[in-house]
RNA sequence: GCGCCCGUAGCUCAGUGGACAGAGCGGCGGACUUCUAAUCCGCGGGUCGGAGGUUCGAAUCCUCCCGGGCGCACCA
């Protein structure tokens, strides 16, 4: 089971006081390396003074070997001051791990599927989609990190009124016209007319192209063309009614906002929402556990139709996820650019990443909450990007890279003390030992951006030790290489988590 | 009108029940003969949109109000 040093301390204090506690870092050194507040919460449920129950728990902690002395605080808080051999001894926990730190101990391994971007092949990744896929693929590479099977999936449109928009501008360059008046124009299009055959693939294939660079990487491809042919045999099984000449799922009567309609009433052909159900059918066949939609926010009205359809055709909606996330608005010198794909003048994720690089993109795509409309300033991102925050901890990682590459080899997990630790020592250790728990968080609230912010922290407290310590040929070398090691693995970690590149120099 | 999201320092934002509210950028002033100064240290900066309520305790939960964004298609 994998490592996580200060919920294995809490659980020894759990077992002796026979209720379930939690440790916190406070913000005051003052207040201990840790505290808990379970006095507080018992006291209510046990009808006993919050200060007497604090009492016990302080006497238990006292007698724990790591702990050097329990106080008692305020209105009934516990604070821990633990000796240096529990910081030696999680330090060790974590290189035990290895790789795996971070992820957590006992989980239940499950098979899931995230399916992002989805953009529609008329033209190439804007910036909204990188976000998607940034959030997505955060989320997804969280779910792995804790041991579940994820996959990440791309659908898209291939038929349809807005393709044959598409083609038809394309077919009309061709001829050496103008695209028709509610088609599709700019430089791409050219491009593509310059090429022969249907515009589709090629267009998706540059796509992926840019989502390859990007760092993302699909492991499947679903068409919507291919999920319509089942519908004739699908539709059947959902609750239906004719309506103005329209086939309607009564899909309000399962949760949904509205009814939907699923035949168009003059050419009974079937909309979008009616492949929805074809390819949701096709997700949860396929065994996935949970089925995660990464959706913009301008589509939240249709979040309720897909645990719907779920519960029209007897599946579990709670198999069924729906994440939302807000705009982009890129801004250049103040001004904000239009995020419209018929102008000339969108921001496209390849230029995005031509001006600030891979790294920083997707930093700042993950680095906001999902719900917080993201504003970027183009301009300034490229212009400070030596003084983005991604640089300022992967320069963490480098420095480290550079001990090491001068250290000698004798690499052991046993981390033996001369002398006691210094307080930047400490705070870096316990800094360390917070990233089960920010994972943990993060994946169960579906955000990411603690990710990034817990990298900063520990960067910067990597860089305070650094700057306070040298760590060759000094008294306590053994140790801190240990926690040299430690540190780079969890900042590597991250880095990961987030798709940045974890660089051995800079 | 209805629904969802947001409102925290000059700017961009972390922070969803705990002890004096945080970071980056911007401003000012310091620190390198050392394992990388893309670093470190210090100073200044906030009625957490407003008003009530719940709680021992609220930026955080509830209600109302104000302001901004996005939706409310037989487009996707």
């Amino acid at each position: 089971m994998p490592a996580d040093p200060v919920k294995e301390l809490a659980a020894s204090l759990a077992e002796a006081t026979g209720a379930e506690l939690e440790l916190e870092r406070p913000a005051d050194v003052e207040h201990g390396d840790y505290a808990t507040n379970a006095a507080l919460q018992l006291a209510g449920a046990r009808r006993r003074a919050p200060r007497e129950i604090a009492a016990e728990i302080a006497d238990t902690a006292a007698g724990l070997e790591v702990v050097e002395r329990a106080e008692i605080a305020g209105p009934g808080f516990v604070n821990l001051f633990l000796r240096d051999e529990w910081f030696a001894g999680a330090v060790g926990g974590i290189l035990d791990d290895g790789d795996g730190y971070g992820g957590g101990g006992a989980h239940e391994r499950t098979r899931v599927q995230v399916e992002m971007v989805s953009a529609n092949p008329t033209g190439p990744l804007t910036v909204a989609s990188a976000r998607n896929g940034a959030y997505g693929d955060a989320v997804a590479r969280l779910f792995a990190l804790t041991g579940h099977e994820v996959e990440r999936e791309y659908y898209y449109n291939d038929s349809g009124a807005q393709m044959d928009r598409f083609r038809a501008s394309v077919e009309a360059v061709r001829r050496g016209e103008e695209p028709p008046e509610d088609g599709y124009r700019g430089a791409y299009i050219d491009d593509l007319a310059a090429l022969k055959g249907d515009p589709v693939p090629l267009m998706l294939k540059e796509i992926e192209a840019s989502l390859d660079r990007f760092r993302i990487h699909f492991d499947t491809f679903r068409r919507q063309s291919e999920l319509e042919q089942r519908l004739p045999e699908l539709l059947p099984r959902l609750d239906t009614y004719e309506k103005d000449g329209a086939l309607w799922a009564r899909s309000s009567a399962y949760g949904d906002d509205e009814d939907r309609v699923l035949l168009r009433s003059d050419d009974r052909t079937p909309t979008y929402r009616a492949a929805d159900v074809a390819y949701l059918v096709d997700k949860l066949e396929r065994g996935f556990d949970r089925a995660i939609y990464v959706l913009g926010a301008d589509h939240h009205g249709t979040r309720n139709w897909y645990a719907a359809v779920a519960r029209m055709l007897g599946y579990d909606p709670a198999r069924v996820e729906v994440l939302l996330y807000q705009l982009v608005h890129l801004t250049r010198g103040g001004e904000q650019t239009k995020m419209s794909k018929r102008r000339g003048d969108v921001v496209f994720l390849d230029e995005f990443v031509n001006e600030i690089g891979v790294d920083a993109a997707r930093w700042y795509l993950v680095n906001r909450g999902p719900d917080q409309t993201i504003e970027v300033d183009v301009d300034l991102a490229a212009e400070r990007s030596q003084k983005n925050p991604v640089y300022y901890v992967q320069y963490a990682h480098a420095r480290i890279a550079g001990i090491l590459r001068n250290a000698p080899e004798n690499a052991s997990n046993k981390l033996s003390l001369s002398g006691s630790l210094a307080t930047e020592e400490r705070e870096l250790v316990k800094r360390l030992a917070e990233l089960p728990g920010v994972v943990a968080d993060a994946l169960a609230k579906r955000g990411p951006q603690a990710v990034p912010a817990y990298a900063i922290r520990v960067a910067d407290d990597f860089h305070r030790f650094y700057h306070e310590h040298r760590v060759l040929e000094s008294e306590q070398e053994v140790f801190r290489l240990g926690l040299c090691l430690a540190t780079q693995r969890v900042i590597a970690t991250c880095l990961e988590l987030v798709g940045v590149e974890a660089p051995d120099r800079m």
